[in-house]
DNA sequence: GGCGGGTTGTCACCCAGGCGACAAGCCGAG
DNA sequence: CTCGGCTTGTCGCCTGGGTGACAACCCGCC
């Protein structure tokens, strides 16, 4: 429970809380663990709660009536999702699987009201958190209409790799854990293309393809690959 | 200015606030007057100001370094906009331009700020409209991917349906303000499908097409083919 | 009432990228 | 060690829809 203190007290949302606050709140914390490919929740269900996570990283999808699916993120340690059910109580509009084996931190709907009408940092972080997110959407729609699919790719290995890359000898290690077919589906494309995509960077000496993750050897000519 | 109060009583962010609250926030509303095609501010600026609109239309677009611009949305009387640079103080992210007269109420980042500390109720309803807002452009996303261009059409007509839409003799009358080439923005899309898409439902009798409107003659089938 | 710029309707052409189909790897479970 | 099921690498075919190019309008303005 030590490291979930340590990563909770880094979230934004509860950086903004003075000691005592925090206190209480990590009071009402439960900790779920998941095992990767594991369901959280899914779209259509019931939810009144909002999760921090601590370790692990997760998707959250949207599935078409075909079945078909759109992957609307990839979270890490320390983000938060499912906030939106919190302000209005309708079903959840996506599902939340683990990508890999992950521990969460659950905060129920009534456990943070309080907080939201007592302390205004904590509304004002969440506003934060809900303005960023709905830029960051908005940067995705205009890249689905104006950018093709090789330049999407790289987008989402900058952004995963601004997340979860870890600078090593050889280059930018971005461990994303994501299938070929979960890449595709996050930036809105077929399997395929998203293949033949990477394996022109790698051809061009821009990355090293690995297993679930990708060595990022020129940041500048990617770059300028996504605009 | 009586007319300016009635539609900012209604407006769900003033809704929230008691009397005495709504009275102060009105006394530091500015009035700004737009004619159509007019722009209020651009792409890039400094803004420190959240918009109400009173009356007439404002579209939001973002315009990609070729030129090419992406409607992300239109919004009428009682909406509001500018939001997100409340929150974390970036220059704007989309240009807002009239796309019919209109007068709309600008609040100031600072005139604001109190009442989010003081009143809890206005930062909920601030997060509530960043929730749906975020629901919805995540619609519009998977849209993107999985509906083919006359769905995407479909859809945004029945969206303008609902919140323009007037019951009359005929139909239901959709006075959008939009040429079809700011319609192809708004889905993503060349002018040319979206009118042969138009063209096409017309002549199924599902609807017909007026001078910067439509009126939906069969509902059903819309949604139908929407989804 | 005639002119000019912004809309609308419709072509023909072309290509990015989806889809189906397989082969080859890789990995965890028995 | 071996088998079966994911995952990856690669085809070729086919089509939705973007692009360019006009002609016909419509409406406000001189």
């Amino acid at each position: 429970m030590d490291e979930t203190n340590e990563v909770l007290r880094k979230a934004p949302l509860f950086e903004a809380l003075d000691e005592e606050g925090a206190a209480a709140l990590r009071a009402s914390v439960s900790e779920v663990r998941l095992g990767r490919g594991q369901t959280l929740f899914s779209e259509g269900d019931e939810g009144d709660r909002l999760y921090v996570i601590l370790s692990g990283k997760v998707k959250l999808t949207r599935t078409a009536v075909d079945g078909r699916e759109n992957l609307l993120s990839v979270l890490g340690p320390g983000e938060m999702f499912g906030e939106l059910s919190l302000f209005d109580p309708r079903p959840r509009t996506a599902s939340a699987v683990a990508v890999t084996d992950a521990v969460l931190a659950g905060l129920g709907h009534d456990d943070l009201r309080p907080f939201i009408a007592g302390q205004p940092q904590v509304s004002v972080e969440l506003l934060k958190a809900l303005a960023n997110r709905l830029r960051r959407t908005n940067d995705a729609m205009s890249d689905l209409v104006f950018t093709d699919v090789p330049g999407r790719v790289a987008k989402a290995l900058l952004d995963l790799a601004d997340r979860f890359g870890k600078e090593g000898e050889d280059g930018l290690h971005v461990h994303h854990d994501l299938t070929q077919e979960e890449l595709a589906q996050l930036v809105g494309a077929s399997r395929e293309t998203v293949n033949k995509a990477l394996a022109e960077f790698a051809l061009r000496g821009w990355l090293r393809i690995e297993a679930k993750a990708v060595v990022l050897l020129d940041m500048e000519r990617m770059r300028r690959r996504a605009r």
